[in-house]
RNA sequence: UCCUCAGUAGCUCAACGGCAGAGCAUCCGGCUGUUAACCGGAGGGUUGUAGGUUCGAAUCCUACCUGAGGAGCCA
């Protein structure tokens, strides 16, 4: 009787009769023998077919598959060097073969593809090589995320979806219809997480948000998973020291457990093991200095003007990514200009014009991945800010309120999953990194 | 929101003012080691939409729609 196996454990079943569950990836018909590609959702196994070893109508079925087909095939592993596959390297004789459904012609082929087709066919795309390749990433950096923070003495406590005021911009925000009043898709947690942080001490929530920036960009999603820790008596020198031990965690991990994925998608490896702590922590002084003379070295006009920046003004793609690239790994910019940043972010003592922020810049052009602070946590001050940004104190009414019942200064960070998704995976757009992208003209499948 | 580019067969593209084409996919036939197999044959079109210029428009012009790349904003 032959064993149910997964194809990612079919190496240790050379030999034996096996049997697989799973989808015809693709079909070469050599006349006589028949190749076929078959998927198990754990990896793609080669199964072979030679019309004068099986029965005439069993042979029949085979070269009647098409692309994405279901069945169960039943044969004999063997190891032989040209199946390809994953993880390749043995393949099926196939002695039978039953199918649970022939599929109608299948819209994605083994070739190239638009963006478009590929985005409206997301439900069916996900089942293609490197979205299966990318998404098991993805699984793995949730896990890792949870995993290290857990083991850490960070508590997951949950913060709501459903708000009824704004986190950070009004203008960023979905409004909903809560029985007659206005409600808003949470843009963060956080606000939550400083009253949770003081009753345990150290928190994290972690779930979709929502943005609803019209931005168009290779970074932008309107719906984006993030986690965000927030630490009682903590410092920014403490939010670094955490923040790349936990970064360089999750990297390593995926290396560790995903070599082959890696390789499905052509990543260069060498870039993730080089992340590992300490990471370089430069000022944005220092980042402003940095950009200005590399503009002044530069010959070419165009590019010179894409890196000048003056005091004061955020960075903008090409300066994240030009800063990037000044460093091996991750590099932490801290002290932001305090009128860029959030009301909420402790200034500087002695220079209230810079604050007490810090965003993680990732290598390689993926820019921010996690931007923190520390938080005010003198109410005095808290309440000049919110008065001086113009937004209704009422809305903030228990949250200016943590700041009387035993208020300690603290920090947190939020980061961003697909962002670092992409980073890890090496990809070109964020679309990829989330099993269904919600975009500004996206809302479909 | 702004700038740039693109919409032609199911998919990927060619034709750039004069007969609407190819590869893949599909269907039929051939092939016992294919790696997006290959070889032969068949079917498949309101050229994004609306208007304009012209003897004649996929091709030129205008508007709109859709998408992509970049910018801004951000994780």
């Amino acid at each position: 009787m032959a064993t149910l196996i997964q194809i990612a454990d079919i190496a240790q079943h050379a030999g034996q009769e096996v049997m697989v569950r799973g989808w015809v990836y693709n079909r070469t018909d050599k006349g006589r023998l028949q190749f076929l590609l078959v998927r198990d959702g754990t990896g793609i196994a080669q199964c072979v077919a030679f019309k004068k070893e099986l029965d005439p109508g069993v042979f029949e079925t085979i070269t009647n598959l098409t692309q994405e087909s279901s069945v169960i095939v039943t044969g004999t592993v063997r190891a032989d060097e040209r199946a390809p596959g994953t993880p390749g390297g043995f393949e099926i004789g196939i002695t039978h073969l039953d199918v649970i459904q022939l599929a109608d012609e299948y819209p994605i082929q083994p070739k190239e593809h638009g963006v478009e087709f590929l985005m409206d066919h997301r439900h069916l795309w996900v089942r293609s090589l490197r979205q299966w390749a990318i998404l098991r990433i993805r699984a793995t950096i949730i896990r890792s995320i949870r995993n290290w923070l857990d083991e850490h003495g960070y508590l997951l406590v949950d913060t709501p979806i459903l708000t009824p005021a704004a986190g950070e911009n009004t203008t960023t925000l979905f409004e909903i219809d809560y029985f007659g009043e206005p409600a808003y898709l949470a843009q963060t947690g956080q606000l939550y997480n400083e009253a949770n942080m003081a009753s345990f001490g150290k928190v994290y929530c972690f779930g979709p948000t929502f943005r609803a920036e019209k931005s168009k960009t290779r970074r932008h999603l309107m719906e984006f998973w993030m986690v965000e820790p927030e630490m009682a008596f903590f410092s920014l020198e403490d939010l670094m020291a955490m923040e790349e031990e936990f970064v360089s965690a999750i990297v390593q991990d995926v290396l560790a457990k995903h070599r082959a994925e890696l390789e499905i998608l052509e990543r260069d490896t060498a870039r993730l093991e080089a992340v590992r702590p300490p990471f370089a922590r430069i000022s944005y002084d220092e980042a402003v200095e940095r950009l200005n003379r590399l503009a002044g070295e530069t010959d070419d006009p165009e590019r010179k003007a894409e890196l000048a920046i003056t005091w004061g003004d955020d960075f903008g793609s090409p300066h994240e990514t030009a800063l990037a690239e000044m460093f091996d790994r991750p590099v932490f910019v801290y002290h932001y200009p305090t009128a860029a940043k959030a009301f909420y972010m402790q200034p500087v003592e002695g220079r209230p014009e810079v604050c007490r922020s810090v965003d993680l810049l990732a290598p390689e052009g993926y820019g921010e991945i996690t931007g923190g602070s520390e938080r005010i946590w003198d109410a005095d001050l808290l309440k000049q800010r919110i008065d001086e940004i113009g937004i209704n104190p009422d809305n903030y009414a228990w949250y200016l309120s943590l700041r009387r019942y035993g208020s300690v200064p603290h920090a947190g960070f939020g980061l961003g999953v697909e962002r670092t998704v992409a980073w890890i995976c090496g990809l070109p757009h964020i679309r990829e990194t989330i099993p269904y992208a919600r975009m500004l003209n996206r809302l479909y499948p």
